[in-house]
DNA sequence: AGCACGCCGACT
DNA sequence: GTCGGCGTGCTC
């Protein structure tokens, strides 16, 4: 009796969104230990050619119509476990993504293989045989190649051999005649680290005896082995570095049979180890009793996700390490997503201070092999509590039982690439499959959490006012039209100008922020009017004083500044004030007083952020000025002035989210100020000093805002109202891009009877990158209406027309942009 | 996306 | 009559 075929389902790295499904391909009897969660080498397309593969199921059935075979199996173990693979299916769903964009986010770089395409000699040939089967000179050639490359040989090798000519065809032709085989072959990124260990293989007195004897002839091997005889095993690096000795002294040590080598599996690590563990703050009354609710919480057997609101400083973080440690002594796991990681050093080493090595962080900084071994760390549950940035919602911890994202609204929770995926949807789903708390913390929720707790979706919790009851900071609004009458039109008013001369004269620390890097918006000419633009983006050039250039920072494009316009000979005039020129207003203001300015510009080396912020703090110097960056977790006793320069500038985006933008923007750099003993004073610039936001924002009054908000999402049916689903497309022609949004448009409103609104075409923001056209369908569903099956139609059937043939088409789940 | 197959024009 | 250009269609 014959055994089943055994066939098994695979999702390929190779297929495109349009054609993304489970392929079916033979498993060899040698294969028989594959299993879902294991990934293969299979050959994909008309050429074989062989790709990654991940096996989402095994089938016994015997397959109809033609089948290939997989070559290889890449893991003997599975590298995502039954719950991994359903969330990729998911994400895939979801997200409309492919399968395998959805296991890459899974997954770390650090356990991906690159694949070679390489050419041996077919089983049970030699090179005499291989040559019978050639008919060229350039087929003998390639023939002889693979054979003193042992054997096989990567596509490379083989081009170079051929020169100029293309070895492709004449590859294929060996192939199709038998005379090589077409194969796959992988290596791995990042290697396991190993720490080799030496340790004594005689005993003590007799190795003593052998140090004695060494003396004479071999000084630094006899050093070693007296070392080694002191302390038995030790790591060889170290003992080296000790007696200054190198490896080959050692050697001869393991060669005399003196001494034994040993490796060991080790992590890199990121953070370093902790030693002793410190107690986790205690909790104020108020802090308690929200603490107390959300145990409950925890608690239940399949808990609902809470919101727990409070204020920059009113102590979140402390609250979390409660409730983690209380996850931990449950036997289960936590993670912590934040926005960004560099701004909470102190984060970290406060978790890490408290629970020790059993903290584990993830982010996008470290080194794709540290980053590897955390997430082995965590995976082999050494690691129980994961700190970490958006992609750590993936994290494969053993049993989770707790999910936070710290300031949940923040943006950098989406993803703007495949997978389009948002971690407070993906920490949803994995707390659903988990029965895990899902805890979003914030100082200003996202509007669509706020709505969902007051509508007891969410379970929701209050932490009351500042630590230490400090008061908040008083603020003034500086209305800029009444400045530019009075004749200043420079960035700093006189109000603030005179806070900061206050703030100078008392010797404490001001942070200026103002959204726009560089010197200048844009340059152009007084006489006729000339703006100088990218000539790949529909943008104007900023102009960068430092390295006196023009930059596009959509497509990086960058020139150097004319002396006159170059369309007339006009007179050049500099628009828009950046942090650049602000940071020259200032000195020319304060003459002699030192700034430090903290944008994308000044930060681009890496680890320069933290350098950044330790010398504002440590070196006491009087003014930071930067963008976006320093608006979040910054907390100086020192800095007691915070200067909004333009508060207007996030209002006026477009979209829906502009008011809860400008509101969490400004409330968070207000925030920033008066956080020591001394009060804080907050100053804010804006040309619309009646808004109603900024106002709000000022009073740091988030439940007049909220209230306001909803009232207007309702109105205009955004979200939470409805679901906002986008189609994006992009080309070079305008018109195509143009046809294909309509036709995109015209199918949904078709196909959904007028049940939801749909809007577009419009352009994005910037309508034109890297000389591609973006525009965009809107679709306003009600929830759960099943419109993201026809997106996910229509945007396979965009792709894979020939109509559309020059168009990208994608679909993304409520884009931040 | 990436590759093979096929049909048309320029060449030995 | 053949080589190689690109347009078209498919991916177990």
């Amino acid at each position: 009796m014959t055994a089943p075929a055994r066939t098994v389902r695979v999702a390929v790295s190779a297929a495109a969104y349009a054609f993304d499904r489970p392929y079916s391909y033979l498993l060899p009897e040698s294969m028989a230990y594959v299993r879902p969660g294991c990934r293969v080498l299979v050959p994909f397309g008309r050429g074989n050619r062989p790709v990654e593969g991940v096996v989402l199921a095994l089938r016994t059935e015997e397959p109809s119509g033609p089948i290939k075979v997989v070559q290889k199996a890449l893991d003997a173990e599975p590298v995502l476990d039954a719950g991994q693979l359903r969330l990729a299916l998911w994400m895939h769903k979801r997200f409309f993504c492919t399968v395998y964009d959805a296991v890459k986010a899974i997954l770390p770089a650090g356990v991906w293989y690159r694949i070679q395409t390489v050419y041996r000699l077919p089983e049970g040939k030699d090179q005499t045989d291989a040559l019978a089967l050639c008919a060229t000179e350039n087929e003998r050639l390639l023939i002889q190649a693979v054979c003193t490359h042992g054997g096989s040989c990567d596509l490379e090798e083989l081009q170079d051999v051929l020169g100029e000519q293309d070895a492709g065809p004449t590859l294929r032709t060996l192939v199709k005649n038998g005379a090589l085989v077409l194969e796959g072959a992988e290596k791995r990124r990042v290697r396991d680290k190993e720490i080799v260990y030496a340790a004594l293989a005689v005993p003590a007195e007799e190795a003593q005896q052998e140090v004695q004897r060494l003396r004479r002839s071999a000084k630094m091997q006899a050093s070693l082995l007296d070392l080694l005889c002191s302390v038995g095993r030790a790591p060889a690096k170290e003992l080296c570095t000790f007696t200054g000795a190198s490896m080959p002294s050692l050697n001869a040590l393991v060669t005399k049979k003196l001494v034994t080598l040993e490796r060991e599996s080790a992590y890199r690590r990121p953070v370093e180890p902790v030693t002793e563990t410190q107690p986790i703050p205690e909790l104020t009354e108020g802090q308690y009793r929200a603490y107390l609710g959300l145990c409950t919480d925890l608690n239940a057997p399949t808990p609902e996700a809470a919101l727990l609101f409070g204020v920059t400083g009113s102590g979140k973080t402390t609250v979390y390490m409660h409730l983690i440690r209380d996850t931990l002594e449950q036997g289960k796991s936590a993670i912590l997503l934040v926005p960004e990681i560099s701004l909470t050093p102190q984060m970290i080493q406060t978790f890490s201070a408290c629970f020790g090595d059993t903290v584990a962080v993830l982010h996008s900084r470290l080194s794709i092999g540290e980053r590897y071994d955390e997430w082995k760390r965590i995976r082999s549950g050494d690691a129980r509590v994961v700190i970490g940035t958006r992609s750590a919602v993936f994290a494969p911890v053993k049993e989770l039982g707790l999910l936070i994202l710290d300031e949940e609204q923040e943006e950098t929770y989406k993803s703007e690439n495949a997978p389009r995926y948002h971690a407070r949807e993906v920490a949803k789903y994995r707390c659903v499959q988990h029965n895990a708390l899902l805890l979003l913390g914030s100082a200003t929720p996202d509007v669509v959490s706020r709505y969902h707790a007051s509508q007891g979706r969410y379970h929701y919790y209050e932490l009351p006012g500042r630590y230490n009851q400090q008061a908040l900071p008083t603020v003034q609004i500086v209305d800029l039209k009444k400045e530019l009458r009075l004749g200043n039109s420079g960035s700093v008013s006189s109000i603030l100008q005179s806070e900061i001369e206050e703030n100078l004269r008392r010797g404490e620390q001001s942070i200026l922020f103002l959204n726009r890097r560089g010197a200048s918006k844009l340059v152009t000419c007084g006489d006729c009017g000339y703006v100088y633009e990218c000539p790949r983006c529909s943008v104007s050039l900023t102009y960068h004083q430092f390295s006196h250039t023009l930059q596009c920072h959509h497509c990086g494009y960058r020139r150097r500044v004319d002396e006159r316009c170059p369309a007339c000979g006009g007179e050049l005039r500099y628009v828009g004030d950046g942090t650049e020129r602000v940071e020259e207003e200032l000195h020319a203001l304060f003459p002699g007083v030192e700034t430090l300015r903290m944008d994308a510009d000044t930060i681009g080396l890496a680890g320069s952020h933290e350098r950044i912020l330790s010398e504002f703090r440590d070196k006491k110097i009087p003014i930071l000025i930067g963008t976006q960056m320093v608006t979040k977790g910054l907390n100086f006793e020192n800095v007691t002035l915070v200067g909004v320069l333009l508060a207007d500038q996030s209002l006026y985006a477009g979209d829906h989210r502009a008011n809860e933008r400008t509101f969490s923007l400004i409330t968070q750099v207000v925030g920033r100020g008066g956080r020591g003993e001394r009060p804080g004073r907050a100053v804010i610039q804006t040309f619309t000093p009646e808004n109603e936001t900024i106002l709000q924002a000022a009073r740091q009054d988030y439940s007049a805002f909220y209230e306001s908000e909803i009232a207007l999402r309702k109105l205009h049916g955004t979200p939470p109202f409805t679901e906002i689903l986008t189609i994006t497309v992009s080309g070079l022609n305008e018109s195509s891009v143009l046809r294909g949004c309509v036709f995109i448009r015209d199918y949904l409103k078709h196909e959904t009877h007028g049940a939801m609104q749909i809007l577009g075409p419009a352009p994005l923001p910037v309508v034109r990158v890297m000389n591609r056209f973006r525009y965009r369908v809107t679709v306003y569903s009600p929830e759960g209406s099943g419109v993201r099956l026809l997106i996910a139609n229509i945007v396979k059937y965009c792709n894979s027309e020939k109509q559309f043939r020059d168009l990208s088409v994608f679909a993304d789940d409520d884009p931040y942009n």
